[in-house]
RNA sequence: GCGCGCUUAGCUCAGUGGUAGAGCACAUCCUUCACACGGAUGGGGUCGCAGGUUCGAACCCUGCAGCGCGCACCA
């Protein structure tokens, strides 16, 4: 027998079995097995990432999936890896640049700042990795992959030719939203559209031809007023319409601008006069469009003002300038109002600060296959779980525009398109470039660079998510297109992921699964729980109620914060975060290392079970409940209700077999029991027990190994973790009428138990063990089962006598075995006794009168499923015999 | 404006038609030889509000309120 500490630490242990794990390769994914296949791939984190709590539950629910389905008997693939994550990653290595060598990636030149953003990536990229690991992710490490490897470059490049060749990709100029900060173009979901609180400023511009009459215009963008080009009012205007046509004056610069109309102004908002701004403005852009306006654009790519023909506003930044403007018209005369204003303004993702509209020359895609991938969420050929996530879905695939996939970065794919260098100019500020200007010869699109002729590559990257909507298959197929990895993984089973990702990865991975291999890349899509602060807020860094994963498992083990975490996670609702979770997880682990610790005072000699024909009652029922949870969690995983499964585990141990089972087989491992007992009793013991801990394996997977190996449930060089969970029932040879009756009895000596220590605790003597209980009209049975009673009671002496005469004012109670007294010198108190009893029967008769209202209601008894009256009536029947019981006693004592 | 979700014990949450639950917190007792990261006992809820359906509603329907989220608009 291995002395085991007294409560489990595990530190050690969990290092020491991952360890294991890897070296014996149980994470080893067989592209050639026989075996039916399962495969996820991972959300991959951000090579700048750490782990955060967000991640342990994504990671955790995907390491319970395989190592679940490992236990079926399935060959599985876990394929894990990282994101080279354009803009994130840049940003910080610019920063780091910046702060160490004063230095921007300008000065460095392309080159030189690639090779460090690559360094960075090599030596910071695995902490996320090692964290993972730390945690217990099974992942197939041997296949890690990175989304900047060279094969998946590879992929990325053939994607973006084969979409232009198609004519699906083109470069075009467009409006779109600029981050001032990173200086690059985002697509429409990297902008988050905050509520924030603005002014409106009600300003006037003067009509060119009648002097001292005004239109009145509203907007809350002065400081692009040197931008302006028209003043739009609705056709239908009141006042306005009238003058359409005519033109005013734009106060700075001084211009004449005209008047036209357009219904897209509307007619309640503000004035009912609009001015147009086309280059600063996404509506403002389409009026100018179709009305053939000048675009003038009056910043520069950082957000400062680009003002040239007036000095006092240029190189300002857009927001001094804002209020420079204002104070300017007041000037001028021509302010008339400021209100405070609630509207929503677009930030940057990233950088968290407004994004701009901007028109630029930009590469776009429309979406392949948005039909099929549409369909295929619809009729259920993939499952959104929750469902509701399928109509945000739906929702979004109907409003396509197209994507904006080129980001003026450096770190990430560069575009495949290379131009001919004699036409670089033309090119260059071409209105647009489709597939005819490829077969045109002026621009080459290849994966390969040309290899003859004078061209100069597109200096942009693409947006990182391009990459990623390939990740399911990118990342199995990279040794050709016969790879064996994809045509026995793919496609996938199951993709956990965050709700908020729906539109940058799950919808986009559908239509490339489509498009490029023909099939969808995963068939159910689990979105996990955002993880909030008990005050319902977001976590996040600069909040700091984020706490940091690695404390929690220095603090509670991994198996504590998985456990802790999945069990309080519920499906399609925010989770709050209290670190009382965890710690419960780890109470949890020492309650299991705990109760094996105390089988082991017996040796850890593998006890095989004996014939359950005739077992105590107690064993069949602990039995039975354990195969009715291996049965129900077969039913709760397939409907991915992650939270119940570790509830049940959780009270199943607990309760059942800790707080039950456990305390009432200690009679039976006594010295002066027999070795017979002795032998069922640790024969129940490990039977349940090493069930119990492969069913917990997924949740727990190092103390479940370790525990494995401890009580000698695994032969040596075995792992619980690669063991087929075994799908007979330990109970498979008794009937179901057998076991209903052990149940019964069980339940009835626990019930009574709990009824003698709670007539102890109101005598206040709770925790004295020399108490003696007599039993009156006991069952034949009870006598059987005396010692245990009384162990459970606590009591040194449990007798049944029917002649049984007790002293008035004795403290008693019912019990589903008879009547129980409970005589003892000083508690013999009538008139206490009297007012107990009365107390107990008031309660008793409310339930009766409930019962018998319902019972002698027509209807009810009419209408009502006829198990559900028969239900009712028997508990009346109870009801009753225990208040003709209590009526006796209470007899007694008059 | 459109859509989605939530509202159950002090806190965090289960519970989808048939006697209101768990964990934590709280109170009392117990350091009894598995576990104080523990055991025992107990207090605590007109299930957001108002209607409706039903023999019966926390659960189904309608409306309302509060909170949260997404989308669109935002001069």
């Amino acid at each position: 027998m291995s002395e085991l500490a007294k409560a489990y630490e595990p530190q050690e242990v969990e290092k020491k079995w991952y360890a294991a794990w890897q070296e014996a390769g149980c994470f080893r994914a067989d592209e050639s097995s026989e075996k039916e296949a399962y495969a996820i791939v991972i959300p991959p984190p951000n090579v700048t990432g750490i782990l955060h709590l967000g991640h342990v539950l994504n990671n955790s629910i995907q390491d319970i999936l395989a190592r679940r389905a490992r236990q079926q008997g399935k060959e599985v693939l876990w394929l894990p890896g990282t994101d080279h994550a354009g803009i994130a990653t840049q940003a910080k290595v610019e920063r780091e640049l910046r702060e160490s060598e004063g230095k921007t990636r300008r000065d460095l030149g392309r080159d030189e700042f690639l090779k460090r953003v690559w360094d960075f990536k090599n030596t910071h990229g695995d902490i996320i990795i090692k964290q993972l690991k730390r945690l217990g992710c099974s992942c197939d490490w041997s296949r890690e992959r990175f989304t900047m490897d060279p094969e998946y470059t590879k992929w990325v490049s053939q994607v973006f030719v084969d979409l232009f060749n198609e004519g699906l990709i083109y470069r075009g100029k467009r409006m779109v939203n600029w981050c001032p900060v990173s200086l690059t173009a985002l697509s429409d979901e990297e902008v988050i559209m905050k509520p924030s609180k603005s002014k409106l400023f009600t300003m006037k511009y003067e009509l060119s031809d009648s002097p001292g009459e005004f239109i009145e215009i509203s907007t809350t963008r002065p400081e692009t007023l040197m931008g302006d080009v028209a003043v739009a009012v609705h056709p239908k205007h009141p006042k306005y319409s009238k003058w359409i046509g005519k033109m005013v004056k734009r106060p700075f610069p001084e211009a004449l601008i005209p008047i036209i109309g357009d219904d897209a102004v509307d007619l309640e908002f503000g004035t009912g006069a609009l001015k147009i701004t086309p280059a600063h403005d996404k509506v403002d852009f389409e009026i100018g469009l179709k009305h053939g306006l000048e675009i003038i654009d009056v910043l520069h790519p950082d957000g400062n003002m680009n003002t040239p023909d007036l000095p006092e506003f240029d190189g300002m930044d857009r927001f001094v300038a804002r209020r420079a403007a204002v104070a300017k018209l007041e000037e001028m005369g021509l302010l008339i109002g400021v209100e405070e204003y609630e509207n929503s303004v677009g930030y940057s993702e990233r950088a968290d600060v407004p994004i701009e509209p901007r028109i630029s020359m930009q590469w776009f895609l429309r979406y392949p296959e948005i039909g099929k991938s549409t369909e295929a969420v619809a009729n259920g050929d993939i499952t959104f779980r929750p469902a509701r996530w399928a109509k945000t879905y739906a929702h979004w695939m109907e409003n396509l525009q197209d994507w904006c996939i080129s980001r003026q970065l450096w770190w990430g794919h560069q575009i495949p398109v290379w131009y001919r260098k004699d036409k670089l100019n033309d090119l260059k500020n071409a209105e647009s470039l489709e597939t005819k200007d490829a077969e045109a010869g002026d621009i080459y699109v290849g994966v390969e660079p040309p290899t003859e002729g004078d061209w100069e590559r597109d200096e942009d990257v693409m947006d990182t998510w391009f990459s990623s909507w390939l990740w399911p298959f990118a990342t199995m197929s990279d040794v050709g297109e016969n790879s064996q990895t994809l045509k026995k993984f793919y496609p996938t089973a199951d993709l956990v992921t965050g709700p908020d990702i729906i539109f940058f990865w799950v919808a986009r991975m559908i239509m490339a699964g489509y498009r490029f291999e023909d099939q969808l890349p995963f068939k159910n899509v689990y979105f996990t729980s955002i993880i909030r602060d008990l005050k319902g807020r977001k976590m996040s860094k600069s909040l700091g109620n984020s706490p940091d994963p690695i404390d929690l498992m220095d603090k509670f083990g991994a198996d504590g914060l998985r456990f802790g975490l999945m069990r309080i996670a519920p499906v399609g609702a925010d989770v709050r975060f209290d670190e009382s979770s965890v710690e419960e997880g780890r109470n949890f682990a020492n309650k299991l290392y705990n109760a094996c610790r105390f089988r082991q005072m017996d040796g850890n000699e593998f006890a095989p079970l004996p014939a359950v024909k005739g077992l105590p009652v107690y064993h069949i029922q602990v039995m039975a409940k354990l195969d009715k949870l291996q049965a129900d969690l077969e039913g709760i995983y397939g409907e991915y209700r992650f939270g119940e499964i570790a509830q049940r585990l959780y009270e199943f141990l607990w309760n059942d077999f800790c707080d039950k089972w456990l305390e009432a087989v200690k009679a039976d491992l006594r010295e002066s029991a027999t070795a017979e007992a002795r032998a069922a009793a640790l024969g129940t013991f490990d039977a349940v027990m090493s069930r119990y801990l492969q069913l917990l394996h997924p949740y727990m997977p190092h103390v479940t190994e370790e525990l494995s190996e401890r009580m000698d449930y695994v032969s040596k060089g075995e792992f619980v973790m690669s063991k087929v969970l075994p799908d007979t029932p330990l109970l498979a040879e008794l009937s179901p009428g057998e076991i209903e009756a052990a149940d019964k009895q069980a339940t009835a000596i626990y019930e009574t138990a709990g009824r003698l220590r709670n007539l102890k605790a109101e005598y206040n003597v709770g925790s004295r063990k020399d108490v003696r209980f007599i039993f009156k009209g006991a069952a034949a049975w009870l006598s059987g089962e005396i010692n245990v009673l009384a162990l459970l009671a606590g009591a040194a002496e449990i007798l049944t006598d029917d002649a049984y005469e007790a002293p008035k004012g004795t403290p008693a109670a019912v019990t589903p075995v008879g009547e129980a007294y409970l005589p003892m010198e000083g508690l013999i108190d009538v008139e206490a006794e009297k007012i107990r009893i009365s107390k107990e029967i008031e309660k008793m008769q409310i339930e009766v009168k409930k019962a018998e209202g319902k019972l002698g209601n027509a209807s009810f008894v009419d209408r009502a499923p006829p198990e559900v009256v028969e239900q009712e009536k028997q508990r009346l029947e109870d009801w009753k015999t225990k208040l003709a019981q209590l009526g006796e006693m209470l007899d007694a004592l008059k």
